[in-house]
RNA sequence: GCCCUUGUAGUUUAAUGGAUAAAACGACGGUCUUCGGAACCGUAGAUGGGGGUUCGAUUCCCUCCGGGGGCACCA
């Protein structure tokens, strides 16, 4: 059934090309100057910092050795050894580098000659990874720190279908414990001394309140009841053990608040664009994971203590020991999540697993890891932890029930008022439904993309006022940038002006086409280090020089010859763009 | 106390041990006969302190100072 029975990976792929052709000719030169046999290996070509000073070097430091000569020497002979031909326009050495100059027209000609697959889908053999990330609790509404969680997770999800995955967006919803009992207990408190008949009380629909906030609101009360009466932690205790002895009232409600919960985060999900193939839930398995351990303890893999509880020893692993069984049998946090992790392997046939969690659970995820290895689960060595830093406010921390926590719903809101009356400024005869689906995509624009660009492992300052700045590296920006391309592309095909192709020598446009080509390999490095922002980095670079070009340039207004190419070039600009976007989960706008 | 992590222009962020430390916001000054000015161009401005390894350090090592997180038979 497969029509291309070429196995080579990224075979038509321009940037692969490109970098072919010159690791071809300089190991050609290597050979003719210095009679020596060495192979350019292609990752040995870096991308110089300046525009100005070539399209793609060689570093001439690993040769020094082998040539027994200085690496700006070998640079400057290998400047005359290294001929142009019709791929590359210009060899120059500079200090220890020898930098090369492509011809544009030839870049251009492989990147429009390119067939679409060069975008890598379905280039990898078929390997499933499950990705696991929001997994919220049950008391509460999702939070800021919840959507750079979601942001980076989608994302993820979005490019490694992208390099040819099969992806499973998982979820775990920490569905029971003590922190649903509190939001329980405040509820019963509060309602029972209002109605005496449970028929009465009050339910999200009748408060007119989104349901994670209903219920949120009860854990915030609860919090609050607990500074006044002491009796408030016990209840709450007392909550949880009538919860695992499945008392039927406990249960019913429990039930009830949860279902409301879920409802709410549904809708939270809705408007990120997050969705999931499969959602665990901890309630269903938060007792299992105990027969593994326990076959683990009769092979040898783990050891008891003198109390009888079960360990193990991560010494090999220079981590601290960690508990697996407590001394009474029962199960614990890292039992379960040892048996998840094993089911989402059994449940997707899935190789690879990456956990989107917060770093503050750096150490814990690597002694999952190692425990699951020490089990010798083949997978196990395929296990990632996307680890996150938190999200702060300008000014100070964000924690739980001090309220200074940005809430997700409430910060979209706030966003799109923003965007809505910035939309309505611009003074274009729109209808109301327009401007509010434009506003809608642009606040989703700015949180999005002002979450992604960061580095996922550091801390970070959420500015909510600068986030929905419409100047600047923004998502506002870049969707502004295709919208603007697609406008001229529109004008374009209103004209109906005959296509001229003629010979072209695209000399403003190379950087522009040389972006172009690093497309997919973006994408495949931004898979390989788990890193959304390598993605953010590269769309707002070539959105600002778009910017910049076509500033400069006129399309429309150009002879006919130049008008043809330069129209080539903006749907191919376009097309990445929004690619590029649509991998962070932004969407465009044809109109802004 | 031990472990992890972090310290870059006024601010928010970049930089596989390599070329002149890159942007954005803010400030200041320009572009305006706008293929859409949510744009473009320019100016000023930074690697916490001190050692070391290296031909070369924001990056690696040591130390000091300052942030953040962790070290449960919690989740």
């Amino acid at each position: 059934m497969k029509k291309h029975t070429q196995p080579k990976r990224r075979q038509g792929d321009p940037y692969d090309i490109l970098m072919r052709e010159v690791a071809c000719e300089l190991h050609e030169a290597i050979r003719a100057h210095y009679d020596q046999d060495i192979p350019i290996q292609q990752e040995l070509l870096e991308i110089p910092p300046l525009p100005e000073m070539g399209d793609c070097a060689l570093p001439c430091f690993f040769l020094a050795k082998q040539l027994k000569q200085s690496p700006i020497e070998i640079a400057q002979k290998l400047e005359s050894a290294c001929a142009t031909n019709e791929c590359i326009e210009q060899v120059r050495a500079l200090g220890p580098y020898l930098n090369i100059f492509f011809r544009p027209a030839y870049v251009a000609g492989i990147l429009f000659s390119a067939p679409p697959s060069f975008i890598l889908v379905g280039q990898k053999k078929k390997e499933t990874i499950v990705i696991e990330y929001v997994s919220p609790n049950t008391n509460k509404p999702l939070h800021l720190g919840h959507t750079r969680n979601a942001v980076l997770g989608e994302s993820l999800a979005n490019i490694f279908e992208t390099v040819g995955y099969r992806v499973i967006r998982a979820s775990l919803v920490n569905d029971r414990g003590i922190h649903i009992c509190k939001s329980m207990v405040a509820y019963e408190k509060k309602q029972s001394k209002k109605y005496a008949s449970q028929k009465k009380w009050e339910t999200p629909m009748q408060s007119g309140k989104k349901g994670d906030h209903f219920v949120g609101d009860y854990y915030v009360l609860f919090s609050q009841m607990a500074e006044e009466s002491e009796d408030m932690q016990n209840a709450a205790q007392e909550c949880l053990q009538k919860w695992e002895k499945n008392d039927h009232a406990t249960r019913a409600l429990w039930k009830k608040m949860n279902t409301w919960t879920l409802a709410g985060l549904k809708q939270t999900y809705k408007r990120l664009g997050v969705h999931f193939d499969k959602v665990y839930f901890e309630s269903d398995f938060y007792t299992k994971g105990k027969d593994i351990i326990i076959k683990g303890l009769r092979k040898g893999l783990f050891k008891k203590d003198e109390t009888g509880a079960v360990y193990a020893d991560l010494s090999s692993y220079n981590l601290p020991n960690k508990i697996l069984l407590r001394k009474d049998g029962t199960s614990l946090y890292i039992t379960q999540d040892v048996y998840l992790a094993v089911q989402k392997t059994k449940d997707f046939h899935a190789s690879r697993s990456a956990y989107v969690i917060g770093s503050e659970q750096d150490l814990y995820m690597k002694q999952l890891f190692a425990v699951l290895e020490i089990l010798g689960y083949p997978w196990a060595k395929n296990l990632h932890h996307v680890s996150y830093g938190m999200v702060c406010l300008p000014n100070g921390k964000m924690k739980s029930r001090e309220g200074t926590k940005v809430d997700a719903d409430v910060l979209l809101d706030t966003l799109e008022a923003l965007a809505h009356k910035e939309v309505k400024n611009r003074g274009e005869k729109i209808s109301t439904k327009e401007a509010q689906d434009r506003a809608t995509r642009i606040a989703l624009a700015a949180v999005k993309f002002y979450l992604a660009e960061v580095g996922a492992k550091s801390d970070m300052i959420f500015n909510p006022e600068e986030s929905i700045s419409f100047t600047g590296r923004t998502g506002p920006y870049i969707q502004y940038t295709y919208a603007r391309v697609k406008s001229i592309l529109r004008k374009y095909a209103a004209t109906k002006k005959p296509h001229v192709h003629s010979p072209y020598a695209w000399t403003r446009e190379k950087q522009i086409l040389l972006i172009l080509t690093q497309f997919s390999r973006i994408v495949e490095s931004a898979a390989r280090a788990y890193d959304p922002s390598i993605v953010a980095k590269y769309v707002y670079g070539l959105a600002k020089a778009v910017n910049e070009y076509y500033h400069a340039v006129a399309v429309l207004g150009a002879a006919p010859h130049e008008r043809a190419n330069r129209i080539l070039l903006l749907r191919h600009i376009a097309d990445i763009l929004k690619r590029g976007l649509t991998l962070l989960g932004v969407e465009t706008l044809e109109k802004m």
